[in-house]
DNA sequence: CGAGGTTTTGAGCGAATTCAATTCCGGTGG
DNA sequence: CCACCGGAATTGAATTCGCTCAAAACCTCG
């Protein structure tokens, strides 16, 4: 577990500050769901969707609870895990700023997934209610939806392909440059608020392992970290570890 | 690679014998894409989509070609494979009758998969002009999109978590139990038609890990095999090696 | 400073792969 | 009908990779 205690989205003191989504001049609107929508609909969210601010370590929702409401995050981190009967789990998706998540409850289904913060966040909390109107009057809406869950299943699909085909350094030199491209290529100091075990989780690995092959690296110079950020020194060689594959 | 050889789905000639697909008394209607759907909107697919059968062996579509048309499967099993740089795949879904693939050109996009028959299939092939009216048409249609999307999510989360943290038998084991229920518990000979090589592009094993392991259980009688049909002889056993994970 | 969590490192073990060889099986042609 | 062929399945031996167990080093925060 975290240093974080785990806070839980649940008290009513939360809702009385939560503030209006200021949706009009929302400075991510354009990567955010409703990008591609109608003013009118803009307008029926405005009044119904909430902004909220938590901190890092807050559970969202859990996985099996009623799903009432979806998220879009504007900011910061936010890991979606799936657990095991057997007490382990992986982390099926990292979400980062503009990614909606939990709109389970549109099938009537409860959450697949516990949604955990990695880092503060601020988010709009979009209510069950909310999404059923707009799936029955705006078309674009669900043409939306189904873009975003298009691609989630393209990156799940890739997170598969690395579990199955790919060893430990493979998958960790993987992720980097994943993260990487993530956040602009042209960005220099990452965050990475991800602990070794948490990194695991993602990857199939333990904690150990991923480690060892971090801490040499770092001894390597392949990149440095400091408090949770990273750069990469050497996407060259951290390209080659990924293509070292004998297969 | 399997005895059959690939045959392509490009032959003008295969238009031919192509019929127009029954939607009407189409037995599997109620679990095909069209269950929940308008009658006119199942007139308009009954004349633009075409059903047609393949023989076993068939790449119905390849990874980064062009998305022309969306496929129902009726009948038979088809594997959905992702190729990696390396030379290395990875089988990231397996589809059975009723289930919907291959809308990628809804989104503009190229296939991401290679679409190859395990088995002889009939299916019916939707052009993408075809989906794009029933997009902006029938709203419905999106929902119901919207929902097969969500449950190739579900199940591709559940095959990350299988690569991610179980291993090699609890995955064979798992993979086993879990393709009974998908075929009716109370079937008795199942269809696998799988190759034990296949069997590792999905479950992230060499062919020679399955073959030991499938071996093995076979002298245990856990299960048997004839032709390219098994039958469980003791679930009991196979779920306890799921559960024996020490985690 | 001390406590609790995280990261690192080491040693030994077990699991799965690799490489190599053999057996099995269905289909083909003599 | 049978020998043969090619692909798939099986089995063995050696190796490598990642895990487990254990302990130490490191923070960060109270």
């Amino acid at each position: 577990m975290s240093v974080v205690e785990s806070r839980q989205l649940s008290d009513l003191t939360e809702w009385i500050i939560m503030q209006p989504c200021d949706c009009e001049n929302c400075a991510i609107r354009s990567v955010a769901l409703f990008g591609e929508i109608h003013q009118q609909t803009v307008q029926r969210v405005h009044d119904q969707a909430r902004q909220l601010e938590e901190p890092e370590g807050t559970i969202l929702y859990r996985e099996g609870h009623a799903a009432n409401a979806a998220f879009t995050l504007r900011e910061g981190i936010v890991k979606l895990v799936r657990n095991q009967p057997g007490g382990r789990s992986q982390i099926v998706r990292l979400l980062v700023g503009g990614d909606f998540f939990g709109a389970e409850g549109l099938f009537g289904d409860t959450h697949h997934h516990t949604a955990i913060t990695l880092t503060p966040v601020t988010l709009c909390r979009l209510p069950n209610t909310l999404l059923e109107q707009l799936r029955t009057d705006d078309p674009a809406f669900s043409d939306a939806l189904l873009g975003r869950w298009r691609r989630a299943l393209d990156e799940v699909e890739s997170l598969a392909l690395e579990l199955g085909n790919r060893k430990a350094e493979e998958r960790l030199a993987s992720f980097l440059l994943h993260w990487q491209r993530k956040h602009g290529p042209q960005a220099q100091w990452l965050p990475l608020p991800l602990s070794r075990g948490e990194l695991g989780e993602l990857l199939g690995l333990r904690v150990e392992t991923v480690s060892r092959v971090m801490a040499r690296w770092k001894r390597e110079r392949l990149f440095e970290e400091r408090n949770r950020l990273i750069r990469l020194l050497d996407a060259e060689g951290l390209q080659h570890v990924v293509d070292s594959d004998p297969g």
